[in-house]
RNA sequence: GGAGGGGUUCCCGAGUGGCCAAAGGGAACAGACUGUAAAUCUGUCGUCGUGAGACUUCGGAGGUUCAAAUCCUCCCCCCUCCA
């Protein structure tokens, strides 16, 4: 076994909060394999780079010898867990569920350790249980002490409904903690409170309570609210390489460092140099973050994937190069071959009226020359369309 | 069950009969500036129309009126207090 003071060190780094260090401590001298719970919701199956940060957290455990459960909230799920802004949602059916796992399973596995992680369901447990049960389980947890979450504490105050069945949430991730004899378990900073309800059931049913262990939640690349699929301010491990080096590239300076702190595997010194060299203007701030965007794109890709990401972003970015694989729109002259028409048709711009204008701003240009004309139709030919920064479409006019 | 408050365009939020496609802010998008940065400045931001203008929108359904987001009726949803 690797010494504790080496263990705690490493678990230690990058988190957020401990609770607490002590247990943790004792937990880990017995010597035996810790079990480390981490939830999932069933719904979310495309996975971004908030997400990583916790896994990381797992890999580092998997690496010092212990037992992950990926706990997939099947049973949770049919709740939601409680924001204030998602409403209940429908069942998932156990097909989609299953489809949903396996999506999870191909994405994580980037990252976790195939032979080291337990994929589980909490339905196992969860729903075994009787409506008794339920209430037996309710029992064990106050009002006063669910009111304390920060969410449903300040929707009371501001007169927005909370239902009943979001307190069920806390209580029923709680449980799992109970069914699995979890030692640790980890999540988002936002997931403190119901970590914490996990480790009070636990006492209360007779166990030795759960040690806590969270993770800074990732800002999205707005660089103010987290990284979430419904801000749309999330950088997938799915997406295709350039999209993902593009969206790195478009996050501030400052949130660079963040991101570096929370998703680069360099040591917490090799960035701090790195910084220090960026402040005194030895080391150009792009080339870090190209760095980065290149250290992401190889991680869910490869190597070579990131070499041709950062190649194609700056052929197109910096010298203005259009960039490959291009959307290819066909249209007939005479018929909407109209810049405005065909940007409509080939689904650059949602409504006329938004191509009207956008060409007006002068977002449109037409083989690099900027295009003020909305309404004379293309003759025949093949065009090269750009639509502000990003947008392209190659246009053939028949 | 009773009393009161509220539901407005992507979000927040102003608007109590015509000057309202609806203030202001945010988000988003575009232009300038750059490192496709960020910040900043400028502009756009319901649909159709070159335009004049037309049409659809303010929880839902009806109604009053020359005219309704604004008034009336019923219904749905949310919140608070009392029971």
């Amino acid at each position: 076994m690797i010494d504790i003071d080496t263990q705690i060190q490493q678990i230690k780094r990058g988190v957020a909060e401990l609770i607490d260090e002590g247990e943790l401590r004792k937990k880990i001298a017995r010597g035996t394999p810790l079990h480390i719970k981490v939830g999932f919701d069933p719904t979310a199956p495309d996975l971004h780079l908030g997400h990583t940060v916790v896994m990381h957290k797992m890999r580092h455990f998997q690496e010092l010898g212990h037992h992950i459960v990926f706990l997939i909230g099947d049973f949770t799920g049919m709740i939601g867990d409680p924001s204030g802004r998602s409403e209940t949602r429908p069942p998932l059916t156990h097909e989609q569920v299953m489809a949903n796992a396996e999506t999870y399973k191909k994405q994580v596995f980037k990252i976790l350790d195939p032979e080291k992680t337990e994929v589980g369901f909490n339905s196992k447990w969860l729903g075994a249980m009787n409506a008794a049960d339920f209430i037996r389980l309710a029992s064990r947890y106050t009002v006063a002490r669910m009111m304390e979450r920060d969410d449903f504490e300040k929707r009371y105050r501001e007169q927005r409904p909370i239902s009943i069945h979001e307190f069920l949430y806390p209580l029923a991730q709680g449980y799992d903690s109970v069914a699995l004899k979890t030692d640790v378990e980890m999540g988002g900073t936002d997931q403190k409170f119901n970590l914490l309800v996990g480790r009070t059931l636990q006492g209360q049913y007779g166990l030795e309570p759960q040690c806590i262990l969270t993770m800074p939640l990732l800002e999205g690349t707005d660089g103010v609210r987290k990284m979430s699929k419904s801000y749309g301010n999330y950088i997938g491990i799915d997406e295709a390489p350039s999209a993902m080096f593009g969206k790195v590239m478009s996050i501030s300076d400052e949130l660079m460092w963040r991101y570096y702190e929370l998703l680069s595997t360099l040591s917490l010194e090799a960035i701090a140099t790195l910084r220090q060299n960026v402040e005194q203007g030895t080391l150009h701030p792009k080339k870090v973050k190209e760095d980065l965007a290149h250290e992401m794109v190889s991680r869910y890709h490869s190597a070579r994937d990131a070499d041709e990401a950062r190649q194609g972003f700056n052929a197109v970015f910096v010298s203005g190069a259009v960039p490959e694989d291009i959307p290819l729109h066909e249209c007939v002259h005479g018929e909407a071959s109209s810049p405005a028409a065909f940007l409509e048709a080939a689904g650059l711009v949602k409504s006329r009226g938004e191509a009207k204008r956008l060409i007006k701003e002068g977002a449109l240009s037409v083989d690099d020359a900027r295009c003020d004309d909305a309404a004379t139709p293309f003759s025949a030919g093949t065009y090269i369309i750009k639509l502000g920064k990003k947008r392209f479409v190659k246009v053939v006019v028949r």
